[in-house]
DNA sequence: GCTCCGGCCCGTCAGTTGTA
DNA sequence: TACAACTGACGGGCCGGAGC
């Protein structure tokens, strides 16, 4: 098995477990449904070559069942493995039941302001001018200054950036204007390097916020944990207290 | 030194969700 | 409803540690 192979098998597994635990832990997602739900995805999109071998059985066994069926299920299991909401919107929502517990941040515009104490993270900018207006391709990630207050957890604001026009700055001709298919192809291709610039800086973000949301649940956990044994410490406690005395 | 393995990061694609 | 934002999944590269 190659490299990525491997890698890929591990990591289709270790999302099968995931699924399995959170099933096991809500009751929502019966295994069977979550592992055929999964391996039909896969199935389907050609992704991921190697099914486990539960995976392998609820193929075969859904497969033997009729096709109209197996399409309305398939709606059913889309809706009840619906997406969860953002990490964003998640960690928002503990940090309103869990004071401590720091906000992502909304984007802030510049005429928001920033903080002067905030050192902006050396972020190369470039700016996209097309027909429609400007567009700020790279933000500028800035650690908060909030992040004193929160401990080891540093929250971060997503600033515009200041210049105007720096390097990169791409100037994109008016739709109106193209006439010639090589304008045309030109345009074209502006735009998916727009989109994949766009992208590329979401998954960025999308990532730091997954790390941000992954360490805040941690500390959760670490707290609960420390909760947990004291609350324990003191039923021992008050057990010897009330007990009463058998000799 | 070489190979294997696992972890981490990145760019991209495709699909979902939010919103104007 | 179109479009932007978000995110899961994938493939690939790089790096450090372990075993040989």
């Amino acid at each position: 098995m190659s490299k990525c192979g491997r890698k890929k098998y591990i990591k289709t597994n270790l999302r099968q477990m995931t699924m399995e635990i959170d099933s096991q832990q809500d009751g929502s997602i019966p295994d069977s449904v979550a592992e055929s739900e999964s391996a039909h995805m896969q199935m389907q999109t050609g992704q991921n070559s190697i099914p486990t071998l539960a995976q392998v059985a609820t193929i075969a066994e859904t497969d033997e069942s009729a096709e109209s069926e197996s399409v309305i299920d398939f709606h059913k299991r889309r809706e009840i493995l619906s997406r969860r909401p953002s990490y964003r919107k998640i960690l928002n929502e503990l940090s309103s039941d869990v004071p401590g517990v720091p906000k992502i941040e909304e984007e802030k515009s510049e005429e928001e302001g920033t903080s002067p104490n905030i050192a902006a993270m050396a972020v190369p900018t470039s700016i996209y001018q097309t027909s429609t207006g400007q567009y700020n391709e790279e933000t500028e990630l800035a650690p908060s200054h909030m992040a004193a207050t929160t401990g080891d957890m540093p929250t971060y604001q997503i600033r515009a950036p200041t210049t105007a026009l720096p390097q990169g700055v791409v100037m994109a001709a008016s739709p109106g204007s193209l006439h010639s298919p090589q304008q045309l192809a030109e345009e074209a291709t502006r735009k998916r390097e727009l989109r994949l610039m766009k992208n590329r800086e979401a998954a960025k973000e999308c990532r730091r916020r997954k790390k941000e949301y992954v360490k805040c649940l941690e500390s959760r956990v670490a707290v609960l944990e420390v909760q947990n044994k004291k609350l324990i410490e003191e039923l021992e406690t008050l057990k010897d207290i009330y007990s009463p005395k058998t000799d």
